[in-house]
DNA sequence: ATCGCTGCAAAAATTTTGCAGGTAA
DNA sequence: TTACCTGCAAAATTTTTGCAGCGAT
């Protein structure tokens, strides 16, 4: 069993292997993106950049280098954005040859993050564009309600 | 039949209506309130603040007052926040005894918005909310793709 | 007369940009 | 070498807040 075989789960995915999809466009692997990469490997849920900027060690890198690189990476499809209804953008990453999308619960006290793998009905948002005339149809779905641990009070 | 047969369309409100639910939590009508709430009405999709701000004649209300404004009908469950992930929080009305519950579908050129009445399937999301414990569950959902006008280059 | 509301101004928070120098390839 | 990238600083947005005075009830 290879260590893609859960081509999903970002944490799956070397850091040779991000910054490789770096290189193939020839992007240069510097000390912050290699950081930035890292910290979004080891967290399994959206990020906001200021989140990042405190994951680093010491003064790694300028919070202004993050949001540069989080557009770069965007716009090649390494991460992606999800907005949870706060205003703060939020990042995860994609893993290669996954186009990363699935969606979230979340705790409207905690903010707990649960991964949800399943999907608005394709069928469905189909018949959606159909009816509507539109092409390329895709979605953008979260969850909220309030967790376990947080019922209790 | 009544004015509030569509009780899901906010145009089918009067602004009567509209500054009774005000009056009736003994929040003022005021002249900035009023606008807001007119201008709302007359638009059939979420509207930003600064986009609700541009619409008044005049200088007739402050933005400040606004984004005061919106958060106070949005606490009274008057008006519903919508993200459509460029980071810019939108409004709509909600209609009195409607929870506002609906969807959208955004081209990504152009910004038309339709409507969309279809939901994420209950019983699923019921599952959902079940299989991970959590309670009180709700989503958001929306659309995205390119409508007809802009298919055409 | 009260209490809420508004405008104005200032501040806070998020995000973008210009530029000069530094670095990966 | 040569693009690309970074830090720093400044600016542009979006959103929030303090305060004195005005206004709806």
């Amino acid at each position: 069993m290879k260590a893609h075989s859960h081509s999903h789960d970002p944490r799956g995915e070397q850091l040779a292997d991000l910054t490789g999809r770096l290189r193939k466009r020839s992007r240069k692997i510097t000390g912050p993106r290699r950081a930035i990469l890292e910290i979004l490997r080891q967290h399994p849920h959206p990020l906001t950049n200021r989140e990042i900027f405190a994951a680093m060690r010491e003064g790694n890198c300028d919070l202004a280098t993050i949001y540069r690189s989080m557009h770069l990476l965007q716009e090649m499809g390494m991460v992606k954005r999800f907005d949870f209804g706060d205003g703060v953008a939020r990042f995860e990453l994609v893993s290669e040859g996954d186009d990363g999308h699935h969606h979230h619960l979340v705790c409207v006290r905690c903010s707990r993050i649960v991964e949800i793998e399943d999907c608005f009905p394709r069928e469905l948002e189909e018949e959606i564009a159909a009816r509507n005339g539109f092409r390329a149809i895709t979605h953008k779905l979260e969850f909220f309600g309030v967790c376990p641990k947080c019922q209790s009070p």
